[in-house]
DNA sequence: AGCGGTCAAGTTGAT
DNA sequence: ATCAACTTGACCGCT
């Protein structure tokens, strides 16, 4: 069975997560500003248990969570513990019981942070800073029971072999309430899946295999050759990324992501498989439904 | 109420 | 040397 995965916000449903800024916070009083965070996690993790219901109505099997679910939560100055907030034990509990919807509905959630966190950085801090926001997304991955934290293997400093050399190190290392939920995934400028499979192999986190990005960024490999290599990575129901491009695949940047998924984007060779395919649309909800359908209609 | 400037962070590659 | 592009709006503050 193929799970479509929803990635983070919805174009036409009234569900909307809050954020703020950390020049913002450090402008008003450390009172208001606990209150002003408070009210907003709240808000988010109210807004997260709307979201998985939303799937859940309407057989959409994954959700991927915005890493600004607690916005500015590891800013060196600006950040938080979340339990010292005003009403920070009963924010903790409302993400909880996400997770416990989300086990009881079979959903799956994953998280995708942002390309600020560079696991291969030549400089030490960026690294340090990078492990702290993992902390991070673990620490809520484990209220809402999410199985993947997804990143890129980041820069190449001139030298691609040096860095994922980095890459690997820094991943052995990591404790293991986030090694357990890391995944790499193929990017479309430096890394693709020949250069991370090798990574995947020695450190056992698995590859999310994108196949747009390969398409844009490729290494020789096919679709199929490398959609049966990132199986054998994982160790639970693979998780794939699939978009189609704004401006067609013969004319133009491919890079932007178009509203919809053509169908003919979605690979034959994925069809048949147990897999979590995340739609990266800007239609949002409207495109993972529109490919549902499609995909419905083509297998039956 | 509406609009415009702004938002933490890293890296690449175009100018 | 500088700066947009990644994701992509949504926020605050001013009118």
């Amino acid at each position: 069975m193929i799970r479509l995965g929803l990635c983070c916000i919805f174009r036409n449903a009234p569900i909307k997560f809050r954020r703020t800024t950390a020049r913002y916070l450090l402008s008003i009083s450390k009172a208001k500003r606990e209150e002003h965070l408070a009210t907003i996690c709240m808000h988010n993790a109210d807004a997260l248990y709307r979201a998985l219901q939303f799937c859940g109505a309407n057989g959409i099997g994954a959700f991927r969570i915005n890493s600004q679910i607690l916005p500015v939560k590891t800013h060196p100055e600006a950040g938080y513990d979340l339990g010292k907030l005003p009403g920070g034990d009963r924010i903790i509990a409302r993400f909880k019981q996400c997770g416990a919807f989300a086990r009881e509905k079979g959903l799956r959630t994953t998280f995708h942070p942002d390309q600020f966190l560079v696991l291969s950085s030549t400089d030490a801090d960026v690294v340090k800073r990078s492990i702290a926001d993992l902390e991070y997304h673990a620490m809520v991955a484990g209220w809402v029971t999410a199985d993947v934290i997804n990143i890129h293997g980041g820069g190449a400093y001139g030298d691609k072999k040096s860095a994922l050399g980095r890459l690997a190190g820094v991943i052995r290392g990591l404790d293991p309430e986030i090694g357990s939920r890391l995944t790499l995934e193929n990017d479309d400028r430096v890394y693709t899946p020949a250069d991370l499979l090798p990574v995947s192999m020695e450190t056992g986190v698995p590859l999310v295999y994108d196949v747009h990005h390969h398409r844009c960024l490729p290494d020789g490999s096919s679709a199929e050759q490398t959609t049966e290599a990132a199986l054998a990575t994982w160790n639970r129901e693979p998780l794939f990324h699939l978009s189609s491009p704004l401006n067609g695949w013969e004319k133009g940047p491919c890079r932007p992501h178009h509203d919809f998924i053509d169908p003919k984007d979605f690979p034959d060779c994925w069809k048949d498989l147990d897999l979590t395919v995340e739609v990266e649309a800007k239609a949002k909800e409207l495109a993972v439904l529109r490919l549902k359908n499609a995909l419905t209609r083509d297998s039956g």
